[in-house]
DNA sequence: ACTTTCACG
DNA sequence: ACGTACGTGAAAGTT
């Protein structure tokens, strides 16, 4: 298409509001103030930005359908008859899909007795006569009928971003049809959505084969005597009425009586005063956002807060707090608080807010005391931050009372945001920006030079931590979450930001060496690679490496990813044998992972002011209450494989004459669910300390003695466990060990017999899940599963699945957490040196002086072994050595 | 910014 | 018939 043709841009409102709404259905949140759901209406505008931005027509137009009956349901009653009724949440939406389009200048247009198609199809044969290129837009595959070289059918795809477009020669190649032969193709095979039948037994592969020999419908019949017989042919003789009344139907009209004209589709300018408007009723606030733009005067929509700007001459006006609590806020620029640069703090005593760029006044006299003390509370929004941040100024933060981050994460891990601007949104809190909004993102991100606007930003955090207070403590009342918070979750957030502060020392030489041969041997490889590929070629990329292995050599695809042959390990391993390339390409594959990643990638975060990495646990980020470690991630360095494990060769004490010592939880996540099902058979096996996955391959393969279980047997009664953990499947499991579905059926069958409290367990949590909205660790931490009840099989299976598995694993993570509190507070009240240093899901890393060795590993397993009380007995296995590599 | 792959529990 | 094991983070390539 030139530049200079002008483009007419002719969209099916029903269609892909429809769509639109779908697109969002599960996400409650998209209410307004009112009560109104604005997801369909939230997607529409998204896509039509996304086709505007496109195409830049100079003439748009949205049809709609007029109403329920058309000159179609006249012909045929039935005409969409089986069609489930548009939901209340949807339809509510269509006088605010209009308001928007007014509001963007754009026409909409309905018409008596026809459909938003006869609109279309009509309009665009009057745009091509004008010489425009026309655009449908529609998430219904008909309208590709009304392709030609002038007119383009874009249908909408399942996200809302993407769009699939219909020139002739699209639809050529997708149905091997010309565009109006889909017009006959529907009068054969029906359409189920539309509720019309096509003949019998004929679907969308027969019409298409039929109609690739005889054209259409009419070819169809004129030539049906000539057709040897078949089933197909009766059905094609009986059903004759009802193929041309269903090609009629699926007929979309090209000269329908419309009342308006080209002209009327001319694109208006869009009136912001409107939108703003449209938006603010619908609490659209990212749309207003985006509207109203960077412009710093949307802050005068918050009410004005006084803020004094502290310095070293007016610290003396700084109020005693008269209710003992203090709400402060630490700014610092950039995710890493080991190291990023302080930008200022703020805080609020008694009604009164005082702000500067300056913290070093923090150290001085009423700042540091009120920080420190611990009958003044503290309220903050990530007490692990600030006290990070904090501790780099030599100041403990004590007497934390409320952080507004780890409640609102224990309330909902769901929308579990770390901004406070986006987390006080979802708690329905306005009065403050986003950093993103606020700072700006990427390139464009900076901090205000001008101390009143940083300030004011300041400011709104600090009350919004204040005035959301009350209200969220009352929630986690509600939920029974306040010992989880109070207990468990703050007094953590104290103990990882001393393990963070400690940091693991890294022998650098050791891995510069590691490098170095790395590096010789990936070049070796990589020339077997080239030689055998008969070219160079970039190995790292799945694209490239596919071209190789599935053209070039022609070894068969096993799988296919969505852009291309998938190049995984599970692939290459099937793939083995057929050629010499495959297994080189693992070694590489191998050694380059531990290269990037572990090796080169570890350098990059060791401090040089100490040689360590200090790691930052997200203490609010999982939905099941795991840690997660970034900056360097220290819960992924390898230990399967020993070329990998030799990585923690590098991992050292930070003295000499310590040794770093590994104590982890044997089958924590087992015994969890022991405890939590009550299965009297598993129970008795971890009370005897039997091997527990012997103990279950004795029961699913009937086995009278733990002798008769090979190595192999025991694997897959492993795989059998994990998969309990997991939420099982039968298709998982077979995947998982190679046997067919049928076996892992009966695996799991027998499984359930043998342990009968397991099923009903399972059973239970899933129910419950159904009846709540969530599941519950044993100490009461939640996880919300929207999809319990999804009509999608997919979407529902995994619900069910995490109801299973999220107790599970997220007591395994409640009890390490008490574990690595009263293991800190023993260490404190002993005044013994070794110091924690890792958590790794059911292990913790110490570092210990050789003195202290026989003591620590007394108490070490006191402390585990008692973090709770359950069923049956918690395990502790320990392992000390020189490096983390040796403590096994 | 997204996708693929792969490291861990 | 559907098409999956549960929970993470980092690197590299591609768009």
């Amino acid at each position: 298409m030139t530049k200079q043709e002008k483009t007419l841009l002719l969209v099916d409102g029903n269609s892909v509001a429809f769509r639109a709404f779908f697109a969002l259905q599960n996400v409650s949140s998209f209410t307004n103030h009112a009560g109104l759901h604005t997801n369909a209406v939230y997607v529409f505008k998204k896509i039509l930005d996304n086709i505007l931005k496109k195409y830049s027509p100079a003439n748009v137009l949205v049809a709609f359908d007029a109403g329920k009956t058309t000159f179609r349901t006249k012909k045929f009653t039935d005409y969409k008859g089986g069609r489930s009724k548009t939901p209340g949440e949807l339809s509510e939406q269509f006088p605010y899909i209009k308001q928007l389009l007014v509001a963007y200048g754009i026409q909409n247009y309905e018409l008596t007795d026809y459909e938003a198609d006869d609109i279309i199809g009509t309009l665009s044969r009057q745009g091509e006569k004008a010489g425009y290129q026309v655009v449908v837009v529609t998430g219904d595959r008909d309208l590709t009928q009304l392709a030609t070289e002038q007119t383009t059918v874009a249908i909408t795809q399942k996200g809302f971003s993407e769009i699939e477009e219909y020139t002739p020669a699209h639809v050529q190649e997708k149905y091997g049809l010309v565009p109006k032969q889909i017009i006959d193709m529907k009068g054969l095979a029906g359409d189920n959505s539309d509720n019309y039948p096509g003949v019998t037994k004929v679907g969308e592969k027969t019409a298409i084969k039929l109609l690739k020999q005889y054209d259409s419908v009419e070819g169809v019949y004129e030539h049906i005597d000539e057709m040897k017989k078949s089933k197909m042919k009766e059905h094609l003789i009986e059903d004759r009425e009802t193929a041309f009344l269903c090609k009629d139907l699926a007929t979309i009209k090209t000269d329908a009586p419309l009342t308006i004209g080209l002209d009327d589709t001319k694109r208006q300018e869009a009136d912001t005063e409107k939108l703003r408007t449209f938006y603010e009723e619908l609490d659209l606030n990212s749309f207003l956002q985006e509207l109203t733009g960077e412009d710093p005067t949307a802050q005068q929509d918050f009410t004005a807060l006084d803020v004094t700007a502290l310095t070293s001459e007016n610290l003396a006006d700084v109020p005693v707090p008269a209710n003992q609590t203090v709400t402060f806020y630490l700014e610092m620029d950039g995710k890493n608080y080991h190291k990023a640069p302080f930008v200022g703090f703020v805080f609020e005593i008694n009604g009164e807010y005082f702000a500067s760029r300056d913290v070093e006044l923090l150290q001085s006299k009423p700042l540091v005391e009120f920080l420190t003390q611990p009958e003044i509370k503290v309220d903050v929004f990530d007490s692990k931050r600030t006290i990070a941040g904090l501790n780099r100024l030599g100041i403990t933060l004590t007497g934390i009372d409320f952080d507004l981050l780890l409640v609102s994460y224990l309330l909902n891990n769901t929308e579990n945001s770390d901004d406070l601007g986006e987390l006080a949104v979802v708690h329905g809190y306005r009065q403050v920006k986003s950093d993103e909004q606020f700072y700006g993102k990427g390139a464009k991100r900076a901090i205000p030079t001008d101390d009143d606007q940083l300030f004011a930003h300041l400011t709104h955090k600090v009350a919004a931590i204040a005035a959301l207070k009350t209200e969220l403590f009352q929630e986690l009342a509600d939920n029974e979450q306040e010992d989880l918070y109070w207990k468990m979750e703050l007094p953590l957030a104290q103990v990882l930001a001393k393990m963070e502060i400690a940091g693991i020392t890294v022998d650098t030489d050791r891995l510069e060496q590691m490098k170095s041969e790395f590096k010789e041997r990936l070049a070796q490889i990589e020339q077997e690679i080239f030689n055998e590929a008969g070219e160079e070629f970039n190995i790292n990329s799945p694209k490239q490496l596919g071209h190789i292995l599935f053209e070039k050599l022609e070894l068969p695809v096993i799988k296919k990813t969505k852009t291309g042959y998938s190049t995984a390990v599970s692939v290459l391993e099937k793939l083995r044998g057929m050629s010499p390339i495959i297994d080189n390409i693992l070694a590489y594959r191998q050694l380059a992972k531990l290269q990037s990643t572990y090796i080169e990638g570890l350098l990059k975060v060791v401090f040089d002011t100490d040689q360590k990495v200090h790691t930052r646990y997200t203490q609010t980020l999982t939905a099941t209450g795991r840690l997660s470690s970034v900056d360097p991630n220290l819960q992924n360095i390898p230990v399967r494989l020993e070329e990998g494990r030799k990585i923690r060769q590098a991992f050292v004490p930070s003295h000499p004459g310590w040794q770093i010592f590994s104590a982890d939880y044997s089958q924590i996540e087992l015994r969890v669910l022991a405890h939590i099902s009550g299965d009297e058979h598993m129970q008795a096996a971890f009370r005897e300390d039997r091997d527990i996955h012997a103990n279950t391959a004795m029961q699913i393969f009937g086995l009278d003695s733990e002798d008769e279980v090979t190595p192999n047997i025991r694997r897959q009664a492993k795989a059998v466990n994990f998969g309990i953990v997991y939420g099982i499947s039968d298709y998982g499991l077979s995947q998982n060990i190679g046997i067919t579905r049928k076996q892992a059926k009966q695996f799991i069958e027998t499984y359930f017999e043998k342990f009968p409290g397991v099923k009903k367990y399972m059973d239970e949590i899933v129910q419950h899940a159904r009846e709540q909205g969530f599941v519950e660790t044993i100490f009461h931490r939640r996880r919300y599963l929207p999809d319990i009840n999804h009509k999608n099989f997919n979407l529902r299976s995994f619900a069910e699945r995490t109801a299973m598995n999220s107790p599970i694993q997220g007591s395994a993570a409640d009890i390490i957490k008490v574990a690595m509190i009263n293991m800190d507070r023993q260490l404190t009240e002993k005044q013994m040196q070794s110091r924690m240093l890792l958590q790794v899901h059911d292990e913790l890393i110490f570092e210990v002086p050789n003195e202290e060795m026989a003591d620590f590993q007394k108490l070490v397993n006191q402390v585990m072994d008692s973090a709770v009380e359950l069923a049956v007995p918690l395990k502790v296995e320990c392992a000390h050595g020189k490096t983390w590599f040796n403590a096994k």
